[in-house]
DNA sequence: TATTAGTATGTAAGCGCTTACATCGCAAGG
DNA sequence: CCTTGCGATGTAAGCGCTTACATACTAATA
């Protein structure tokens, strides 16, 4: 910087000012820094400028997995408003453990990012305290709760899942299984399920532990939570799924098992992956607005950086998507 | 620091030197310093770090999307290998624009990545520029030349293209198309075609530019990519696609023309993503080794990094992976 | 006992910026 | 003509660490 204040016959109080407050220096000299700053190639050092200004123009993220189509398009779009807006991302994989998250949670605190993206309200103490006190402003993607502690952009999974089950209860069906994802440490997971749960109630049906399943993140775990389901005396005329991941590998189960859907039974999914709509027939599920979560969150967390305005919640829609694999019971 | 330093009753440095080459300080020092910093809740400062160790710590990398599975498990093999080594990744995203990647390039440089990974060995003339006067270590993943700029951790895209359509011209296939992906600033999707076109002439068989159509990344352009190509007189007998995405459009829209896939039509993918052996038939396709990629370019990173050791390129193998759409010409 | 080598610790000089404050020049107003 | 005020610029003090160097101490050796 000192070569380009020299190069410029300025002070260096100067080339920092026309780098960053372009309008509190005169046209002239700004020109001569620019054209210096490009002829010599000078690339500031984010280093010194965070050290200086206490600000890093860098946002961290915990994602569980980047495996998963629905987080990797969120955070995406995530990655592409900060961008835009001259920050960059941390990124960071908690592979759905409470204890790593909270290791990478103190790593991306001690880079100092300027804000932070979490997914989900299901945290470790030690996460939630190293949040706190560290005073760094965090939003919970996914989340969804009366009063959060923290900023929520998300939605309601437990009464998307619900209208799930309404529908196809309205389709007659009765016994309703349910091939859930891991709910142990996963809100959305838990929310889902609870949602299934309330509305077989609701409808005075009942819960039949026997018919749900939880299952981690897999196609071949679909498929086995499903053979676990319907390998029983009295199996679902329908399942529900956590996500669609599993309702596929449900899919594929049931074609290998010669089992007809929609025909002899009835599949709905969850998150609206883009290939869901393409296979035949298409699923039936719900659609996660992974995108908007995205490009809202990192909006919301630019502003709040640019002059404090508070992050509000935010409850998004996750329509129900009616596709092929639900129809009424035979 | 400072806190921690008095509290423990020692000087700064010691503090310094009891966090980060533990070894160098006493054991008495040494846990006295490390309660007091837990105690206290200490986190050091990334940025003063930085600025006084000339590390950040940090990897940067650009991908074109992350809405590409083989991308998005690639980068997260890639975090993880680095956070066990306590590096943090920061991401950023090209969206296929060379000049887009040029402005991600310096933004990462900004933030005094100690290491760069970039997708590919096509990239904008200031993209090398920067990279070489940075002089920061760089690798290129998916890349695969003799003699390349920078280190190349991929595999022989061409090749692994070629050997799917000696496949194809074995089974008596003489009609080949292919639904490429978009060549223009991809050597990736370049290289295969031109595998695909130098194999079909090393048979004998004659490139007809007619049945080669180029499209973006998603199901619906394959599905155009293959009406395409399908729509002529003479249709082929067998394609080959340049991703397995543009492989499932195709699939998607044979089923959906009522065209028997192998039976009449044979197809080929490229990249093996998990859903291709679900289908049915599964898809017949080309392994990608993302994992493996991204887990060895980080380790070749945190090892240069560590010790100096320099970084050589790394040809994998890219296997055939024989299933069901393809058979012998009708 | 004197010397030496080695180890543990402290001192303090930066790292490369930002920014509060001081200074300067100039136009407008009295 | 002298003030006053304001915008443009310069000066220099940190930001919170790391680390070269200096120092103090210990133990081994002659």
């Amino acid at each position: 910087m000192e070569d380009i204040a020299r190069a410029a016959g300025v002070s260096t109080a100067t080339v920092s000012r026309a780098l960053n407050k372009p309008d509190s220096v005169s046209g002239e000299l700004r020109r001569k820094v620019t054209s210096k700053v490009r002829e010599l190639g000078y690339v500031p050092s984010g280093a010194a400028r965070a050290l200086a200004s206490n600000r890093t123009f860098t946002v961290g993220a915990v994602v569980p997995t980047l495996n998963n189509a629905i987080f990797a398009a969120s955070i995406e779009a995530f990655e592409e408003t900060l961008s835009k807006n001259g920050y960059t991302l941390l990124v960071t994989v908690s592979n759905y453990d409470p204890t790593h998250e909270v290791e990478q949670i103190r790593r991306l605190l001690e880079r100092e990012v300027d804000a932070l993206m979490l997914v989900g309200l299901d945290h470790h103490d030690d996460a939630w305290r190293l949040v706190e006190r560290s005073g760094c402003p965090t939003v919970a993607i996914w989340g969804h709760a009366k009063n959060p502690a923290i900023p929520c952009l998300g939605f309601d999974n437990a009464s998307a899942a619900a209208h799930a089950i309404d529908h196809l209860v309205e389709l007659g069906h009765r016994r309703i299984g349910m091939v859930a994802g891991i709910s142990d440490g996963n809100d959305r997971a838990r929310a889902r399920r609870r949602g299934v749960e309330r509305a077989l109630k609701r409808h005075g049906l009942p819960v039949d532990a026997g018919l749900f399943t939880e299952r981690p993140y897999s196609h071949n775990d679909g498929r086995a939570g499903f053979a676990e389901v319907m390998d029983r005396n009295d199996p679902p005329t329908a399942i529900m799924c956590g996500n669609d991941v599993l309702a596929m590998g449900v899919l594929f189960e049931a074609r290998d098992r010669g089992i007809a859907v929609p025909a002899e039974l009835s599949v709905i999914g969850f998150d609206n992956l883009p290939i869901t709509e393409q296979l035949s027939p298409a699923l039936t599920t719900i659609q996660v607005p992974s995108v908007a979560i995205g490009t809202a969150s990192a909006n919301a967390i630019v502003a709040h950086l640019a002059d404090g305005s508070p992050i509000h919640s935010q409850t998004f829609d996750a329509p129900f998507v009616l596709r092929g694999t639900t129809r009424a019971v035979p």
